[in-house]
DNA sequence: AATGAATGAGAGTTCATTCAT
DNA sequence: TATGAATGAACTCTCATTCAT
């Protein structure tokens, strides 16, 4: 009769209105920034009561941050586990990456932003996302490797770090720039990773 | 001819340690993480004659990202307005972006991860600063296509982000790994913006 | 015939079982310490259930001192009301006292500890006990001089507080050397009541 | 110039006025039934100024029953090492342990009541206070000894440990009787535990 | 130019208590 | 008879800031 093991449908829903209530808060004006008050106002109750769903306002953002970290590690996994060629699965890796600064997906940007106030207990679980991430596109850069699409001597934990850092530098335009085209950029980004600046057909240096 | 009254040399030497020393105790805890206490012993002198030199600790984030931002462009400036070929400067800037990853500098630090805890009439002279940076960027991509390096194609503003977020990604590496060789990245990271992945000669797509 | 309604057989065995309960978490954690959530999962309950059975958790806490006091108090009734001697009785109620910080008897240890923290109202009907005990000890000692065992000048109120004093002081042995034998300590006491620690047959003074 | 070594003065006095207001405080209320703004507020000041002179209020508790503990426990020291017999320093310690229920010794009584609440780490130095008093006192008994006032067979911890209980529980008398005269209890309470309560001359048992 | 002392506002957190179910 | 959920008031503690000296 009891709910036992789910704890209740009930208190599942309303956890996960509370991360996305502070997902939604902390996105707007930083961890430190926000209150726990703000938080439960957001959510609709009293600031005491945010405590029956987090142990802590630390506790809450490591949520937000899974929270975050997961789908779009999800994504990556699939693409990762497709069957397309190289170029195909890099510029779904950059339209993932990218798209990301335009849904609205708030608990993904406090991951970005505000990690670092967690302790490092709290951290753990987070990098072991965030390395599976990386992990991910390094065997997609090796298996471009394979596809003769990449040069033998590109290192493929450089090349990853190199892709997310450059999507992450245009994330920059997007949230600039209401109007931007994130498949245009996604297009041009993948462009210019696999082609560089130089003209085709002329090789410098 | 003597120094006078608040502006006299003892107090812009003594400002200028403050700014210093503000740098550095903020890029350890992170703004909010440290107090006025913290930075004032750092200074060595006590919490409240702190406020003889910053009439708040949000004045004293934006002198410390003023600060370190102001370095860092100036150099930018010095290369964009060298003689050296496109290839070159590009490898200059990189080096210059990475560098800053190795070297101490606090001040730029707290500027990339403590800025946006600026209120926004605080931020208008750092977002000058930074957009002037990627000005001076976008205009040696465009003595890159002057020059036949760069394809005409390749958005300017679209290539400095892109230059800029790569940068920042590798950073990390440099963070991660105090081993990892700055200069020896800092020319694959050129490269790979002027050639790509795909091996020479061959085009893809 | 069969019980009705809220004092059903059911509600009194579970009454019973709250406030040993109580007892047990007031004992280990203090009143403050503790929290109504400890108290009713240590009954196996949830925390709002645990006010079927008490208004208040100062109630708890009255019941928990009156139930440990009670048990206590009837001892020392059935030892006035035997027909052994002085010497016999007074050793009965040192070790009846001394008893207690071996046995578990979690409910008194509340009502020594913990007692001051029920408002003045609430502490009538323990008063009253305790006064009780008090009494029939003084009790005892008047029958001691009726058999000689106790000089005349000695106060009986006076004799009463030592004798409790001193069984709390040897408590504290008792409580810190787990392996302190209660009886030898009960017969050392007796003796030391009895005889003060000049030699026999010297006096002093 | 700056005062440095002594930590002021000024700072030295309300440190000592803050401890004697909590001490004042906790004795009234129990360390948990009274806060911080209370403590403030007798000393005159401001809630968060408190802890200009204390970390935390456990740091307080602290402090208080130290402050307490010590000047008692050099009054035992002076007696220890006084030269008088053995009855004459018994009383001296009965009668400094039954004064201080009438002397407005608060910090004592704070020990006495609420160092429980003390964490382990903090009750070190006052465990260390205890036991020294309760050895100086066994040392006494050891004279009393030597002297031939005390049987040989009276173990000198037992003892020590019934004085200390005794003289608290005919505390109780002098708290619940303001006319209670403690030279006289002290008298009493001397005899009693140098020649029990049987009459002198006769032997019991 | 610097300090000691104090302030006051606000934070996160705890918890006894309530009540519809 | 018991529960889950929520409440609200209190509490300890922190800290940027002020100011007389």
């Amino acid at each position: 009769m009891k709910p036992e093991k789910t704890e209740s449908r009930r208190y599942q829903k309303q956890k996960l209105a509370a991360i996305r209530a502070a997902a939604s808060v902390f996105s707007e004006k930083g961890f430190h920034g926000a209150s726990t008050a703000d938080v439960a106002a957001r959510l609709g109750i009293k600031q005491g009561s945010l405590y029956y769903y987090f142990d802590s306002k630390e506790e809450a953002l490591e949520e937000v941050c899974l929270y975050g970290l997961r789908q779009y590690v999800e994504n990556m996994d699939a693409i990762a586990e497709g069957e397309e060629n190289f170029q195909a699965r890099l510029r779904a890796v950059v339209t993932n990456h990218l798209g990301r600064y335009r849904e609205k997906n708030e608990a993904l940007k406090v991951h970005n932003d505000e990690r670092l106030y967690l302790p490092p207990e709290r951290r753990v679980r987070l990098k072991q996302l965030g390395t599976h991430y990386r992990e991910r596109l390094e065997d997609i850069v090796e298996t471009g490797k394979a596809e003769a699409a990449v040069r033998d001597e590109i290192d493929s934990h450089f090349m990853a770090q190199s892709i997310i850092g450059m999507c992450n530098g245009l994330g920059e335009i997007i949230v600039r720039d209401p109007e931007a085209d994130v498949f245009e950029l996604a297009r041009k980004c993948t462009d210019l990773l696999l082609h560089g600046t130089a003209p085709y057909h002329i090789q410098g240096d």
